[in-house]
DNA sequence: CTGTTAGCGCCTTCAG
DNA sequence: CTGAAGGCGCTAACAG
């Protein structure tokens, strides 16, 4: 009987001591790659069971220098898409036996490189998702440990982004087979990387004579509200939205001006928020969250070991047809 | 010049070297309460600053005891509810040179319980926020590590809640001030403190012959829209709901059905979620999210140094009247 | 006030 | 295949 009770408490000595062996015996037999005889390896798992051993993460890592854990750079948790990546990346992290750190950003790249910095020791890489900071900044930040970013592209990162330029086609193709001519685009913040590349696409996808650009909008619910206005006066029939958020907040103004959404103004969103945390059916095109998320914990993993090339990833997108675009009315 | 030139790697050590003092003298210099002269720890940390030094947490860790981090259980990063928790929580330790690992349960008590037991070694303590585990289970796998309750009272543990009758006192109120008499609540799973809470007090608000009583429901947003037909049947011109997300199924699922709101039904949320994550202005009961799960670290915090009673906070809750109540039709 | 000395729990050579 | 020994970076007595 160990004088260890308490549950998860038992050290790898006290296995040792229990089964009459040494403890780097036990150290070898719980370590995937350890040599040790099937027999002992059998009777160490027993007794690590029995004695509901769990081995302590600090000392792991001290000797190792791995931390098992993994940190998360989110501009805001309150965004439901950010939450998404945020579970989604948790859950894959835990099945491998890691940890994820969260930090929200609050939307400020100062905050991302100031996250960054004080985390990097206590992690053995990032997931960067989404972040406002410029290429320059973030590189030098992130120089000498591992990272994937996360809807970003950065040049010499992996990185796991979506195809946003087809999602883009595949709204506006939409929206014209529907019969709207003059479609609209509210831009999000200049300083997002997907922001520039719905805005780059929309371009390439609408001429110049049909095509309206507003924004670039902040605050995605407050920007949309605020930019519902100019949109009315612009003459577009049909609007993209940078994001969910920002399709809420133009909906939200467009009926309170007394325009009806879809009859009198088409909306699409993009991000394919669930109908559940919108409570408002709106058309939009999916963006891959919780994939996204364990794509890239799993490509971080994969460099960490150093196993094949930092490759990268574009996960598809698709419309999602729902009740916010309609057929144009003549 | 040392050896170490990358960012965050250097040692005590090599402070203790670059100064000519010992590692403990460095290591009490840099700690809080440690017995150092002035001027040695004023060169001490200007040396820290200059070789850009940051503490290891893992050694640390593996030599106090201390992780100097907490496990935060929430059911459901995706409910903004929670995600404004986990930001608090995550912003507060922060500042106090803590991180915050986040375990979501995806409203799942076997979940709890098994992250729970899987943080326990790499965490001071818990903060279980909304659990739906029962109260036996939940006091036994917390049995030997800290932990503070968020919005769940469990005796014998220190807990941060909010005045949730108060809050249904002021909801009925209202309603009743507009000339509502049959009043509906829609309850929240039996599983849930919260919703036993709010539906004992709505029992004791609204007398029998007024009072209907519908749910208990499981998915929130799910449970609203299924619950919408009965309210109607029910004869009530009043309701007040579990929580935002439930209110916001119902409103969904009334204007479906061609009733309006508030005119031809007046709902009351519960939460206060902000209009921009709803986009729907709701009358609603705010429930502290980022003060409640800043509160919560801190008693944890001083539970773990053992500094007072374990004391429980209860927070206050206050209606916002929106746009979802109206004055009762005759 | 400061230096010396032991570990914390685990992994990893190195012998046997 | 197994045991002994050293060390990861830091803190905590204990002397001086």
């Amino acid at each position: 009987m160990t004088s260890r009770t308490k549950a998860g408490r038992s050290t790898i000595h006290d296995i040792a001591a229990d089964l009459g062996v040494s403890v780097s015996t036990v150290s070898r037999a719980l370590t995937p790659g350890g040599t040790v005889s099937p027999e002992t390896r059998r009777r160490v798992e027993e007794a690590a069971g029995r004695l509901d051993y769990r081995a302590n993460r600090a000392a792991r890592s001290l000797s190792t220098g791995r931390m098992h854990s993994i940190g998360l750079i989110v501009p805001d948790l309150r965004d439901p898409f950010f939450a998404e990546v945020a579970k989604g990346a948790q859950m894959r992290a835990r099945s491998v036996d890691h940890t994820v750190y969260i930090a929200d950003t609050d939307r400020s790249a100062e905050l991302e490189f100031e996250a960054i910095d004080m985390m990097r020791r206590d992690v053995d890489g990032f997931l960067v998702c989404a972040p406002l900071g410029d290429d320059e900044a973030l590189r030098e930040h992130l120089r000498g440990t591992a990272a994937v970013m996360i809807h970003r592209e950065l040049a010499g990162l992996p990185s796991v982004t979506s195809d946003l330029a087809s999602g883009i086609a595949q709204a506006v193709q939409h929206l014209r087979a529907l019969g709207h001519h003059r479609i609209a685009h509210v831009a999000g913040p200049d300083s997002s990387w997907g922001a520039r590349r719905r805005r780059a696409a929309f371009e390439r996808e609408v001429a110049d004579g049909d095509r309206v650009l507003l924004g670039p909008i902040a605050d995605p619910f407050e920007g949309g509200v605020a930019t519902a206005d100019a949109l009315l006066a612009s003459g577009a029939t049909a609007v993209i939205a940078y994001n969910d958020l920002v399709a809420l907040g133009l909906v939200t103004r467009l009926r309170a001006r007394g325009v009806s959404v879809p009859d009198g103004m088409s909306v699409v969103g993009f991000d394919g928020l669930d109908v559940a945390t919108l409570a408002t059916s709106l058309t939009s095109v999916a963006v891959p969250r919780q994939v996204a998320a364990r794509s890239a914990v799993d490509l971080l993993l994969r460099a960490l070991d150093e196993v094949g090339e930092p490759a990268s990833v574009v996960l598809p997108t698709q419309l999602i047809v729902r009740d916010s675009t309609a057929p144009l009315r003549r």
